[in-house]
RNA sequence: GGGCGAUUAGCUCAGCUGGUUCAGAGCGCCUGCCUUACAAGCAGGAAGUCACUGGUUCGAAUCCAGUAUCGCCCA
């Protein structure tokens, strides 16, 4: 190896792609069934295919790949699932919008010509995302990509449909949906997100018939009143009591409606006369049910104003109702203002107040909700949602972070509402409905015409999520059954946003019940939202985001995927600033640093003993240092630390103790402590410090590698190959976790608290590193005393000292700066670079600390409830930490008194 | 209106089952260092009434109740 000719700056531009085409090459992404491992299976939250990778997606699929990586060493036959879902109506805009730049609409291309352009569409662009997650080393199961729309899955939409119709279970009704006037289709009330919005509430007046009475309505809305059927009080209303039965004259239709009272109407909002509107508000829909009123359409599909609007009778809309025609085609909102103005003229505006207020808005193209009367297909949740509440309150399901989502599902399953799956659109599964001219309907996957009776299909398509909820299935081959789908279904985790556990995490629970007839997985991990700086949610209209493609091109994947887990924690949301990807990029080339010192100091023979026998042979050979065993005793700790976080999902966790170990133990310490033996002569001596090295660095490695999985091979092909040709193939190092010890750990403890006071007296004391001191340590029974003379060496390179000489009394020398640690004191001669007033605030400030520390514990102690009821154990333990407290502080003030003196 | 979460150092956040030398990390800041792995680094340091009020307890950042502010979800 010329390891003289690594790069002293870790270069990840040379390494991610060429390692993903190694991986790729190798197809070590591939899970088939096998008998000889448990399966371990993610599916991946599809993303939509025309989505590019955003730093939400990058968080999720980090998390996902370290989960897979992980369980993929510790010996699953390990799935990850990939694929992307159709997104009916995002993929529609996109196509629309690209057929406007050619002046065209959907119309005129016509359904099955549209439909055949999305597909080319879809095949020239849908990858995009997929190569972007490629990018960021996602170990997916690429031959068995899958998008929403494919053979196999569509099969299983028909079916589920036809099942789930046969059953009762899908209805065809009129009724008032959520209507998207942008995309001129209905919404589920999943896809509804209500927004405050600044508006007014108008008051009008409407004339009483035959009299020249007015009542005045308020509405936020009146451009509705062309829809308007009638006018309601409330039930305890009594001064309006006298109006119930009285007919009122709707404004511009001239339409005669009458006063009702009804439980909905709250005599306190507005004028305490509401205007009904059943074919335009769900509450007055049901009224209206209730009154038995009629229900008149005023809007287009686009929410424009009707030329004649529309009395509904049963499944009929019959055009009676002319409007006229200054408003007639007028969009809703510019026909607000014309009404407005018009009545205002008329002198029906009683007044105008500003009004917050909460409306719907589509979650896809971000427009008002327009409630709408019309006729759509239905989902029965009720039955559905029972068993799936069961699921996870019974914990066979169980949802990550513990305890946070359980109430949100038990309250939605418990509120379920029926799902409104058809949509108005062409790309999508075309529901399979089919009608002919008798009005019979027939629910089949294919045309069932025949010469004599010819079938027309139902023209709507299903809800994207329609086909989402079967994906832990759909993609494994249901309904065909298969050696896959036994060996991989149920699925394990599931990684998502908290955004969508009704959308989807809710559905794939009730489908994976109903349909295969157990639950789709067995744990979901919720990863929380990025934001940005100022806590704001990442939008392409606020161009807030940060881009993740640019951030793995200016930092690596590698920099990228573990700047996003330090700065993670269970669940919680993460203010993201380009700046924080340099926790990573700086984690990635300390890394390589370690790697580069340890390689440049190895010696031929020395990696050959880097495995659990030979550092266990060593060890009996006392051949190993302190450092080594001390190494080893934390190696295990953390070992044993990160599986254990990995298993509970908390990565936060699992970040922090590799942090820790590598960078403030492994860095810090133990490379620094081994310098002398590897600089030094002793050639066994010198051998063993290399194996321990090594065999701790491949170890770290193997920890690190799902969370940046291409610096890790790289390094493990240059540190490790002898081991493995990739560390993929290699083993979680469970086995390994076997050196702890905590006798090397006290006692390296002490050495540590010595050197650290010896340097923070350098520190304060502005001593020059060139300075090499002498120290006394006064204090120390035998044991220390050996223990600290033994590692002289580990003084002198860590703490710049020539000489220590430890024993239980020693004078202390005169001109001498002082600590106190634990039982020993450590006097440092200076003569000539004390600062004798810095030295004093030095001790000062100790004992200051001491003193607080002492008269806590004392009055903690002299505390009689205290010694009566704590357990023994702590009052011992707090009697100990007095004594100890109290010898340290009179040290101090001895030192202190001899400064004075 | 209902539910959930947050409030700890200048900033971003950890802190489990109440007691471990418990008040922590990273960034930023101050001082000194190009010390033969790394200046994307090393050593040292300053910095917090743990939102507020009450309660439980021998003991509370931690458990309970209430208040305030912020955020999210649902109606």
């Amino acid at each position: 190896m010329p390891q003289n000719e690594l790069p002293k700056t870790y270069d990840p531009k040379q390494v991610e792609d060429r390692i993903y085409g190694f991986w790729l090459e190798k197809n070590y992404f591939h899970a088939e069934p096998n008998p000889d491992k448990t399966p371990y299976t993610i599916v991946i939250p599809p993303p939509n295919v025309t989505d590019r990778l955003h730093m939400g997606h990058a968080y999720n699929n980090t998390i996902q790949d370290m989960i897979i990586r992980f369980k993929k060493m510790r010996g699953f036959e390990t799935l990850w699932m990939p694929g992307t879902d159709h997104a009916g109506i995002a993929t529609q805009t996109v196509m629309e919008r690209s057929l406007k730049k050619e002046g065209k609409s959907r119309y005129d291309v016509g359904r099955e010509k549209f439909v055949e352009l999305t597909w080319e569409w879809k095949e020239k662009h849908g990858s995009i995302i997929i190569n972007q997650l490629k990018k960021l080393g996602c170990a997916c199961d690429w031959e068995r990509e899958r998008f929403t729309m494919d053979e196999g899955l569509s099969k299983a939409v028909e079916l589920v449909f036809i099942k789930l119709y046969d059953k009762g279970l899908i209805y065809k009704g009129n009724r008032i949906v959520n209507w998207d006037p942008a995309s001129a289709t209905a919404l589920s009330d999943d896809e509804v997100e209500f927004e405050e919005v600044q508006g007014k509430l108008y008051h009008i007046r409407y004339k009483l018939k035959d009299s020249d009475e007015f009542i005045t309505v308020a509405t936020t809305r009146p451009e509705t009143l062309l829809g308007d059927t009638g006018v309601a009080i409330a039930l305890d209303d009594e001064a309006k009591q006298r109006l119930i039965g009285k007919t009122v004259i709707i404004p511009f239709v001239n339409r005669e409606v009458t006063i009702f009272a009804d439980e909905h109407v709250d005599k306190e909002f507005g004028t305490g006369f509401v205007k009904a509107t059943p074919a335009h508000d769900p509450n007055d829909f049901d009224m209206g049910k209730r009154h038995g009123l009629a229900q008149v359409i005023m809007l287009d599909h686009d929410a424009r104003i009707l030329p004649v609007c529309q009395v509904v009778e049963g499944t009929e809309r019959k055009d009676e109702l002319p409007v006229p025609e200054f408003l007639a085609g007028l969009d809703r909102f510019e026909a607000r203002k014309k009404i407005v103005a018009a009545l205002e003229e008329m002198g029906q505006i009683e007044k105008i107040e500003e009004y917050t207020h909460s409306v719907g808005h589509s979650y896809r193209s971000k427009v008002p909700i327009e409630p709408y009367l019309s006729e759509q297909w239905f989902v029965k949740m009720k039955p559905l949602a029972e068993a799936a509440l069961e699921a996870v309150t019974s914990g066979k399901i169980k949802l990550y972070p513990e305890g946070k989502w359980d109430r949100t599902y038990a309250h939605w399953m418990t509120n379920v509402r029926d799902w409104c799956i058809s949509r108005q659109l062409w790309w999508g599964h075309r529901i399979p409905v089919w009608y002919n001219d008798n009005g019979d309907i027939k629910v089949c996957a294919d045309d069932p015409s025949t010469p004599g009776d010819r079938y027309k299909q139902d023209p709507d398509v299903l809800d994207t999520w329609f086909s989402s909820q079967l994906w832990p299935f759909s993609t494994l081959g249901w309904p065909e059954k298969n050696a896959d789908l036994d060996y991989f279904y149920p699925t394990n985790t599931l990684v998502t946003g908290p955004d969508i556990i009704f959308f989807w995490v809710a559905r794939m629970i009730m489908a994976g019940l109903e349909f295969m007839g157990d639950i789709p997985f067995d744990s979901v991990y919720f990863n929380g939202i990025i934001r940005d700086v100022h806590g704001k949610k990442m939008s392409k209209t606020l161009g807030n985001g940060i881009d993740p493609l640019a951030m793995i091109d200016k930092y690596s994947a590698d920099a990228v995927r573990y700047s996003l887990l330090a700065l993670s924690s269970e669940g919680q949301d993460i203010n993201l600033a380009i700046k924080d990807f340099e926790i990573g990029r700086n984690f990635s080339n300390k890394l390589w640093n370690a790697f580069r010192f340890v390689a440049m100091n190895l010696e031929d023979g020395a990696a050959a003993k880097a495995n659990l026998a030979g550092i266990q042979e060593l060890r009996e050979k006392s051949l190993l240092d302190l450092a080594d065993e001390w190494i080893l005793s934390r190696y295990s700790e953390t070992v044993i630390r990160i599986t254990a976080a990995m298993e509970k999902f908390k990565f936060h966790d699992v970040n922090s103790a590799l942090h820790s170990f590598f960078w403030g133990e492994f860095c810090d310490w133990y490379l620094e402590l081994i310098k002398p033996r590897l600089f030094g002569d002793d050639a066994a001596r010198k051998q063993a410090t290399q194996a321990t090295a090594v065999f701790a660095l491949r170890g770290l490695l193997r920890l690190l590698h799902p969370i940046i999985p291409f610096i890790t091979e790289e390094i493990w092909q240059q540190i490790g190959a002898e081991v493995s040709e990739s560390i993929m193939l290699t083993d979680w190092p469970e086995s390994e976790a076997v050196f702890a010890d905590r006798d090397v750990e006290a006692r390296m403890a002490l050495l540590q608290a010595a050197i650290m006071a010896v340097r923070n007296i350098r520190g304060e004391l502005n001593v020059p590193p060139q300075k090499y001191a002498d120290v006394l340590i006064s204090g120390a029974d035998v044991d220390t005393a050996e223990l600290l003379q033994t590692n002289m060496a580990y003084f002198s390179h860590l703490a710049r000292i020539s000489s220590v000489q430890a024993s239980a009394h020693i004078e202390r020398p005169k001109l001498s700066a002082t600590s106190v640690v634990r039982k020993l004191e450590i006097f440092m001669p200076l003569e000539g670079l004390i600062d004798i007033d810095v030295e004093r605030q030095r001790l000062s400030k100790e004992k200051t600390r001491l003193e607080g520390q002492v008269s806590g514990l004392q009055r903690k102690l002299q505390n009689k409830d205290f010694l009566a009821k704590a357990p023994q154990q702590v009052v011992e333990n707090e009697q100990r930490k007095l004594n100890d407290f109290k010898l340290m502080l009179e040290k101090i003030e001895a030192n202190l008194a001899q400064l004075a003196g």
